[in-house]
DNA sequence: CATTATGTGTGATTGTCATCACGTATACTG
DNA sequence: CAGTATACGTGATGACAATCACACATAATG
């Protein structure tokens, strides 16, 4: 069942192609629901599809050749992911996961890559948003670099509350979309982060346990610098001192 | 001064683009010599280029917080870098050193940026070489995830020797162009490196010290799976070998 | 609302490897 | 070719965090 243009435009990355850009797109694509833990991309898989997250939450992981998973970025709703696969011939390097139900809408590759370099805007928005990727991950890559673990959660918080953007307004988030990221925050205000990763999914982006996470942030706790609301928010109460301690100040 | 097609056209990824396609390029293409360690592409730098390299190697950094090199990838002769910044209003993520001396063919950004989506052929190439680096650093970081230092040498080893293809053949490589990479090398036969990395160069690749990879080469030398000639070549003596320790045979 | 599943928290142990300082070998330069 | 710079090699130390097993808390489900 397609979708409507309507359905297409709400996402940023799309709001600025025209009608008849969208249409064979919005033909094609169809709204799909899936469980948490599901399986939104498979890169074994024959066809594959652009993916726009709706509604919910979707981590792209890796696995190692002993089977651990490696995380690579969040999806939160209005943004997309899946376009590696469309520019030359191999499939996507990542799965994707929905971290919780999700609702996405599905845009087969076929349906794109008849038309992806004929529609000047449609081949610039993803090529731009491969781009924004390629820094994403250098980004991370210069956070798992860092031979101290808490270091590389309290970068991670940084993140994930928009701290980084303090120092560096152009840097693009691991997740992103409707939800933050487009105003740099005040470090005299507290910062909700909503339904935040689980300690698991933190610790795989970050090449750490979980163990190792939870204990880092019993001691962000305990210093009163963050609380834990259950597994629905995350507030920084003193954002002030995560954003010192990120730059390794502590 | 300005370079001639053709002297374009030997990199693999321009050799497909019309003589007209590569004529407001080449006008505005400069060869420049950078002595070892000189920096290629600097972030900071208004003016940005997309650069080829003609002879010599290459390597993208970036830096941490705390000063700290972080290895992103090798560029071998034949092959270019810097792309990311053509793609949207951000400067390209990393820094770019000459390892070794080198000639590079800079063409400025502003020469691109005009044409690029309007030349069919160059948009798709330099997309396609986007994806090409999405999926190296997503090989590289599940590389990072593992826990033991000596397993992530062997498979950066096994990347620069060619193993890894036995069983990824389209997987791509961090450091690519005109020599090497084109085949999938024989387990049964030596294979040499020319002009490895140094144990340092390496180490910043993999998050480890330069130590480290040293006793990981002794303890390889002396089970005979490689010999290091000097600093100009690396023999993989027993690839069959290595290729199972990559594998975590070990 | 009870049961089940998932996520967080805790303690103990051990091994790995970063770090530091320094020596030796190789490559480069004038 | 001598001197200098760079790369490799070595030894010792201590800290950090992965790992394992298990308990407790929270969320989801029927």
């Amino acid at each position: 069942m397609a979708v409507s243009i309507e359905v297409l435009r709400r996402f940023d990355l799309l709001h600025e192609l025209t009608d008849s850009a969208l249409e064979p797109l919005a033909a094609h694509a169809v709204l799909r629901k899936f469980s948490r833990r599901e399986i939104v991309i498979d890169p074994g898989q024959a066809e594959s599809n652009l993916c726009f997250l709706f509604e919910g939450s979707l981590q792209g992981v890796d696995f190692t050749l002993d089977g651990r998973e490696v995380g690579l970025y969040f999806v939160r709703p209005g943004d997309f992911c899946g376009e590696v696969g469309l520019f030359g011939h191999h499939p996507n390097p990542e799965f994707v996961v929905a971290l919780a139900k999700s609702q996405v809408v599905l845009l087969p590759f076929s349906a794109i890559e008849s038309v992806m370099y004929d529609i000047h805007p449609l081949i610039k928005v993803l090529s731009q948003r491969l781009a924004r990727w390629v820094i994403e991950l250098t980004q991370q890559r210069s956070v798992l670099s860092l031979t101290s673990i808490p270091l590389r959660i309290y970068r991670q918080l940084a993140q994930l509350s928009g701290l980084d953007l303090i120092d560096n307004p152009q840097a693009v988030a691991s997740s992103q979309g409707a939800g933050g990221r487009s105003k740099v925050p005040d470090l005299t205000q507290e910062i909700n982060i909503a339904n935040p990763p689980t300690h698991q999914e933190m610790a795989i982006m970050l090449n750490t346990s979980r163990e190792t996470v939870t204990r880092v942030f019993q001691s962000l706790q305990a210093e009163d610098i963050v609380q834990r609301n259950g597994t629905s928010s995350l507030i920084i109460k003193q954002p002030e001192k995560l954003y010192h301690l990120a730059l390794g100040d502590g």
